[in-house]
DNA sequence: CACCTCTCAGTAACATTGTTACTGTCGAAC
DNA sequence: GTTCGACAGTAACAATGTTACTGAGAGGTG
C-alpha cells in the first residue's frame, strides 16, 4: 500500500489531469479522423510526449480503447438522460424520446458508436466490468419501461427483457443505417420508427 | 485486349483454380482462427507461396476482404434457400424458416458473420457493387414476404421495405448474441422469436 | 534452333504499428 | 549529501501490408 501524502496526491492529480489530457486528444482524434488514426505514435505526437507514457497510464492500446468505450457509454447514458429529462411525465411520452435519442447519439458520434459496438478499433474487445458498467446507460429506458408495463399491465414475457429487446432492435436498424444500407435519411428513420413501434406495440408498451 | 488461344485458357483455368486454392485457405483460416490470423503472410505461408502471388490475384488484402465478403454472403444465401425449400408452401411458414436459418447461418459462421456485417478484417469496406450483390441473398425472403403480403393483403409502408426491416431486426438480435450480450442461448433464442414476431406482425404478415 | 519478349513468382526490402528494454533524470527520504 | 525509486525518452524489435527488383519459364519470330 502506498503512503498518502500530499505529494502522493498532487502526483495523482497530475497523473488525473494528463490521463484526461490524453484521453480528450485520443477522443478529437477518434471522431476527427476515425479510428484508423489512432495509433499510439500520433496520439503521443498530438500531446507531446512519447508513447511510453500511454504505456505506463493505460496498459497498452487496449486500455486506451477501453476508456474510450466508457467514454462513448457516459456521452450515450448522458444524452438519453437529457432527452428523458425533457419528455416530461407520461411514460410512454419518456420511452418515446429515448429512442430517437439512442439514433440521435449514434449518428452525432459514430466513431464512438463504432467502438462499442463495431469492431472499430481491430483488436480491441471491451472487459466484462466495462461491459457491465455499459448497460447502466440504459438505466432511464428500463425505468421508463418498468413505469410503463406497470400502468399497462403488460404481460412479463419470460426470459426476454424488454430493455435489451427494445435495445437490440434500435441497434439493428442504427447500425445499418450507419453503414449506408438506406437509400436516405428519410428511409432510414421511417424504418427505426417502424421497428421500435412494432416491438414496443408486441411489448404491450404503447 | 488478349487474345482467345488455349494457352490463355489453360492460364486462365489455372488461375481460378489457384483462385479457388487460396479463397480456400483462407477461408478455413479464418473459421478456425479468427479474422485475426488473415495476414498476408500466414495465408501465403499456408498454401506454400509468397504474398506476390496473393497481390496479383486480389490486388491486396482489401480484395482478398472482398471475396471473402461474397463468400459469406453466398453461403448465406445458400442456407437461406434450402431453409425455404424445406419448409414447404405456405409462405408463412417461408417466411419463418426464412428467420430461423439467417440466426443459424449466423452462429454457424461467425467469422464470416464478422466479415460481412461487423468490422471483423480492419481497414475493409466493401465495394458498392459486392453490397449491391449481396442483397441477393435476401431474394426468398423478399418473396415470402411478396407471398404473404399477397394473401393477407397487407398494407404498404411507404418508404420502408418489410425485408429491410426484417433483416435489420434480425440483425441487432443476432449481432448482440454474438457479442455475448445474452446470458445463455436459450434467452437469446426466445429474444430473437420475440423480435421477428412483433415485426412480422406490425407488418401484418401472420 | 537461337533470340526476344512478356508474364508472373520469389526475395528482400520499406513504412507503419504495437510494444518494450535500456538509460537518464528528477524528486523524496534518510 | 547520498541513495533510491518512479517515470519519461530513445531506440530498438516483431509483425504486417506493400512493392521494387530480379529471375525463370513459355510463346513467338527469324
Amino acid at each position: 500500500m502506498t503512503t498518502d501524502t500530499p505529494y502522493r496526491r498532487a502526483q495523482a492529480a497530475g497523473q488525473e489531469a494528463l490521463r484526461r489530457t490524453v484521453l480528450d486528444a485520443a477522443s478529437a482524434l477518434l471522431v476527427a479522423e476515425g479510428p484508423q488514426a489512432l495509433t499510439m505514435r500520433r496520439i503521443s505526437g498530438e500531446i507531446g510526449c512519447s508513447t511510453t507514457v500511454l504505456y505506463t497510464m493505460f496498459g497498452g492500446k487496449d486500455g486506451l480503447a477501453e476508456a474510450l468505450y466508457r467514454e462513448g457509454f457516459a456521452r450515450l447514458r448522458r444524452r438519453l438522460a437529457e432527452a428523458v429529462d425533457a419528455a416530461g411525465d407520461d411514460p410512454a411520452d419518456r420511452l418515446a424520446a429515448t429512442g430517437r435519442a439512442y439514433r440521435e447519439n449514434a449518428l452525432a458520434e459514430r466513431a464512438y458508436y463504432g467502438v462499442m459496438f463495431g469492431q472499430a478499433i481491430p483488436g480491441f474487445t471491451p472487459s466484462p466490468e466495462a461491459v457491465a458498467e455499459s448497460k447502466h446507460a440504459f438505466d432511464v429506458l428500463a425505468d421508463a419501461v418498468a413505469s410503463l408495463r406497470e400502468r399497462t399491465g403488460a404481460a412479463d414475457l419470460g426470459p426476454v427483457d424488454a430493455t435489451d429487446l427494445l435495445w437490440a432492435t434500435a441497434h439493428g436498424v442504427v447500425s445499418f443505417e450507419l453503414a449506408g444500407h438506406y437509400a436516405d435519411e428519410a428511409t432510414a428513420a421511417a424504418t427505426y420508427r417502424a421497428a421500435l413501434t412494432a416491438v414496443s406495440t408486441h411489448l404491450g408498451l404503447r
